[in-house]
DNA sequence: CCTATATATTAGGTATACCTAAATCTCTGA
DNA sequence: TCAGAGATTTAGGTATACCTAATATATAGG
């Protein structure tokens, strides 16, 4: 049975990969890596491959992707994944504005919710909601026509201690840098969570690396300097 | 590759099959044939057949399945059943009393959504709405401890134009009366929409097959008589 | 410049939930 | 009572979305 790449539908899956390439592609929109996504999604690299494939060969493709050179979305990709990103905070709004759920809550539900709701359900939260510009968690909502104000990626040195985290970017430095970082094992894609700060010079960091709780990596300002991180839970 | 029959975790589909055998049983809790689930799930016969030989052998039982003899509910079945149930007919009147729904698009949203709320959401919207006891149809919304007041089964005569049903049983009756009830199609499972009233005769009935618009057809009182119907749309 | 290593892809499976076509039951009516 | 019609089940496929193991590619460092 040869390579399986045929079109498919929106499904959950394909939601939560778009939205993946669009949080880790940043407002830059460079190219994903498969690891990247294989870390976010929490799938095997392989399974990353087979799904960029099929969206990239869909009738209406989803991605842009080239064997080894990592994915883009596509515009109808990308005003899929903006919708998606506006129905999950929305929901997010919606359940703590109007359901009074803890803030810590709506993050779950809205991450099901968020791929199958209707387009008047969209509509008339919002209205009800009064058409908000940004979550409760301070994020921008997408418009219905698919603009989002830019902002997201931002560096480590700015991130708030007990912020969850993905790795957006890492710099380009020079090859100790480099290898320093790698032993950290941090790379694009990567979840962590900042930890309360340990010393008073300005970009140092301490963090630690979602999963492995007991691990926690300190890094220096030349380390954390060109890392770029996007909140987890969009 | 012989039969397959592993257990199952909870899925939208599962949820499906559990509450049309919930709506085809009745209060009465009568074993629901192969075919009248097809029909309602609109499904093939053998993948019924597939799915209840699954759901019988799961580590928590949902049905009681004996071949060629029909489906009940298990205890477990029931309860999660009725649970979706609940989902359904809150979502319902959440979406008709606080998001102000047109009552005919209640339906189709609430039957996506009640597979992926949480307790916690079921727990808020009934909350917000008073703990309601019926849902914009008239509908009886089961209790969190899984009870519905009886009602459900009415008599063909007792349906009001313009509604949708399914058949839900058909009593005994004499051979020349089954064999006209068979010549007109209607079995356990139909789903059907009454027409305005033709006759002022007490019994007599008009009514279409869904998906058959075009053939309208006319029971007399004798034929009505010992139809029970059941709203579509649970 | 050329290879080791990390990254990515192919190959071949699994599970769910469907399907069609071919048996096989059940039970009605003559 | 028993044949045949209709209902049901078995057998064998398909598509999606995963997986592991084996292979191929790219690039960084010597």
């Amino acid at each position: 049975m040869p390579a399986r790449r045929q079109a498919n539908a929106n499904s959950e899956s394909v939601d939560n990969y778009l939205k993946a390439i669009l949080v880790l592609g940043g407002s830059t929109e460079q190219r994903v890596t498969s690891t990247a996504l294989a870390n976010r999604l929490g799938v095997a690299p392989a399974s990353i491959t087979n799904m960029l494939q099929k969206l990239a060969v869909a009738p209406e493709p989803m991605v842009e992707y080239e064997r080894h050179r990592g994915v883009r979305l596509s515009p109808a990709g990308r005003r899929r994944a903006l919708e998606i990103v506006r129905h999950h905070r929305l929901i997010e709004t919606f359940l703590y504005e109007i359901l009074d759920y803890p803030i810590e809550e709506v993050h779950d539900e809205a991450e099901r919710l968020e791929h199958f709701i209707s387009e008047r359900f969209e509509e008339r939260i919002a209205a009800k909601l009064g058409h908000p510009k940004t979550d409760p968690h301070g994020q921008s909502i997408p418009t219905m026509e698919g603009q989002m104000p830019v902002r997201e990626a931002i560096c480590l040195s700015e991130a708030l201690a007990g912020g969850a985290y993905v790795i957006d970017s890492v710099g380009e430095r020079d090859a100790e840098t480099r290898r320093r970082l790698e032993a950290t094992g941090l790379r694009v894609g990567i979840k962590l969570q900042v930890l309360p700060r340990t010393s008073a010079e300005t970009c140092s960091v301490s963090i630690r690396r979602a999963g492995q709780p007991e691990d926690a990596i300190d890094l220096t300002a030349e380390l954390a300097g060109g890392i770029r991180i996007v909140p987890f839970g969009i």
